[in-house]
DNA sequence: TATTCGACCATAATACGTTTATGGTCTATT
DNA sequence: AATAGACCATAAACGTATTATGGTCGAATA
């Protein structure tokens, strides 16, 4: 049965993203995911030709969540300036949940994987989009005094990727949070005087 | 003669700059420092007592000629807004090519030398002391609207972290110089209309 | 006396051969 | 169609031997 099988792939997916966000995709051997899904290793090899296979899937499964949850979180703001103040402290606070998905965006050892360069450019490419979208709506709507959607784009993800590592690491949130709500604050204000 | 010795231990310093910013603190060998300065290995050992102890002065060296250079750069500048445009290029442009110091403050396989977590906070301190020296002449002068000089120092540089990678990394400097100009107008301006 | 040299040392790093673990395959079974 | 278990190729880990390297020390030299 079609539908039986995608039930059961979606089962390993969920017991095999566990596994891979304790030990990472390296350390986790198919022998784990097989007893923990409680079927020998050759019944994985029959829903997934391979473990990179499964961890591609468990990485789009995070790029879906954050995806979905940024959109949820953000649809019903008419105010762009309000939108993307949502928009950078979603994503910065769930990003960090999301280990597998942070991992194959940043990890050097991931990178022979066959899927993760296509990934890399492919999240880039949609958070630039993204964020020049809500810029564009500031424009139209006149709240945003900017030339160029995008460029302006590229400059914001690029303050928020300097966040990243202290943030992840860090995890006196109280400053953190700090910094990030002046971060904020800069991109919409600036510093100089109006 | 105590002058001799420090012309011979600055000439030491330089060679061995040349040596690390090519290979490295770890693939470069004492031997190799000796042969380049024309001495046997004991006699480097006569003026310093360690590798460590070699490195660490031309980390110190790379440090101060950033310093120096950000300060002639700037010292005749009035304008904080002008001041602190310039103090960003200059930073940005001669850490890229201070290659030991910036391996000295980012660098995982160096975090075991004694000195390297001192030189980190320092550099980290001194940086966001003066940038918030600077935003604390434009709020004196009345040109920045910014409550608390030091939190946006802090931002500011935080911003300028995300881009050293795709800085010095990536040599089409057209496109990185675009970043560049249009994160620092976002410092200044931010994105929301006037 | 200051400086240099060369032999030497301890051990870290590297090389190498052996063993084990792991991703994956294949056939038989249910 | 789904599963199990034996098996395979080779990557990874391990243990041992060898080499390289940071550093030391006493003697030699200027």
């Amino acid at each position: 049965m079609i539908a039986q099988n995608d039930e059961i792939r979606t089962r390993i997916i969920d017991i095999a993203r566990n596994i891979f966000t304790h030990f990472g995709f390296k350390k986790t051997t198919m022998e784990e995911i097989a007893q923990a899904s409680r079927k020998g290793k050759s019944s994985i090899y029959y829903y997934f030709s391979s473990k990179e296979e499964i961890f591609k899937a468990v990485v789009e499964k995070e790029a879906e969540e954050l995806k979905s949850e940024l959109a949820k979180r953000t649809e019903n703001i008419e105010d762009p300036i309000e939108k993307l103040n949502v928009y950078i402290k979603v994503r910065m606070r769930k990003l960090d949940k999301l280990k597998n998905f942070y991992a194959a965006l940043k990890s050097d050892y991931l990178s022979h994987l066959e899927f993760i360069e296509e990934i890399r450019n492919k999240y880039d490419k949609e958070e630039i989009k993204i964020v020049a979208d809500i810029i564009q709506q500031g424009i139209n709507a006149g709240k945003f005094n900017v030339d160029d959607a995008e460029l302006s784009a590229i400059a914001i993800v690029t303050a928020m990727k300097g966040l990243e590592v202290p943030l992840f690491l860090n995890k006196e949130h109280r400053n953190i949070e700090t910094r990030l709500t002046s971060l904020i604050n800069f991109l919409f204000y600036g510093i100089v005087k109006r």
